[in-house]
DNA sequence: ATCATTTATAACGAATTCGGTCATTTGATT
DNA sequence: AATCAAATGACCGAATTCGTTATAAATGAT
């Protein structure tokens, strides 16, 4: 299982690829949020944003499809199960009524607080025993990639999210390379 | 959007917390690889899995499921579009009929080839000017990472997974905390 | 032998996800 | 003001996911 049999086109075994990685520890989080998520008959997802609206208080609806990473129509149906509950309220901006804010209800804000302990916890959980320094170069890192995943994900021919710079269009191989993981 | 009004009961921003920046890594690596892979008429998850026969040979359905971490169901179905587009064989094992080994088709080789340099080039492109050390730092880290978050997936109220110690049940709430990230 | 257990996979069905579409509001340009 | 484009989010339906149940073979115990 752990061996491989080295055939492959060589080069880094999948299961040691950082997108193996990483999808793999994703994964586990969920499966385990999920678990604890029942208890208070939410899912990982809803969770995660009545946490957000924790920290932000209020927040339009493509603004927690930004932050989630989440199609717009999985959000809404998110927050249809959010607002049934009552858990959140909704309140269109009179600046631009295109705009819906979304926020905790009087209901909504003790359960985003205990989901917000547990996600503390879990990081805790996470992190400990690892030292200050490891941890920041592990954060600058990932910190790093990630922003590299959002600009190839952009336009998908383009590496960079610059408006002008003509003479780099040679990069554009670089970002469709990207694949399964 | 970046600024967190800081009302929350403080610690880290859910922003800056790992199981958050782990599951935004994930979600991008999913999409960018899913448009690749509608190419192919495959998807992400398909993909993984031809990957891995290509590393393997062949493994058991459950093997699968462990390296994938998915559920049983999932896999299963997964497994049958693979093998309605005749990309994959099955072989039911001969020492123990129970298992079934499944393995590339001819016709599903080249295909696996392809969505592994995909997937090669995706991970270069994530890991470029990263330096070595900082690179097995953060590998290092991850590991042992998942490692945790695999021993507080399986057994949801232990914390290690060793079969004895009997005086280590109220460790029960120690990874009962795992959350929401 | 027979029955219970374990291991391994299939299959069903409810819930979730997400691409696509539509309606509304804004802003810009003519 | 009329038109066109962009922003925002509601909604639908097809596809996917996954918890659960069923099936089946090997293993073990009585």
């Amino acid at each position: 299982m752990t061996s491989l049999d080295g055939n492959a086109n060589d080069m880094t075994a999948l299961e040691e690829r950082l997108s193996f990685l990483i999808h793999t520890m994703s994964t586990r989080i969920a499966l385990i949020g999920y678990r604890l998520h029942r208890e208070h008959g939410i899912n990982h997802f809803t969770a995660r944003i009545l946490v957000l609206l924790l920290e932000h208080q209020e927040l339009r609806i493509s603004d927690l499809v930004d932050l989630l990473v989440l199609p717009q129509s999985t959000v809404s149906s998110h927050l249809q199960v959010l607002q049934k509950k009552g858990l959140i309220r909704r309140r269109r901006s009179r600046k631009d009524s295109r705009s819906v804010f979304i926020s905790l209800s009087i209901t909504g804000l003790p359960l985003a607080q205990a989901c917000n302990e547990q996600s503390q916890r879990a990081n805790q959980a996470m992190l400990s025993d690892i030292d200050e320094e490891q941890r920041s170069t592990v954060f600058d890192f990932l910190r790093k990639v990630n922003q590299r995943l959002a600009q190839m994900q952009e336009v998908p021919g383009e590496t960079a999210p610059q408006p002008e710079s003509t003479a780099s269009n040679e990069q554009v191989g670089a970002s469709s390379h990207i694949a399964a993981g």
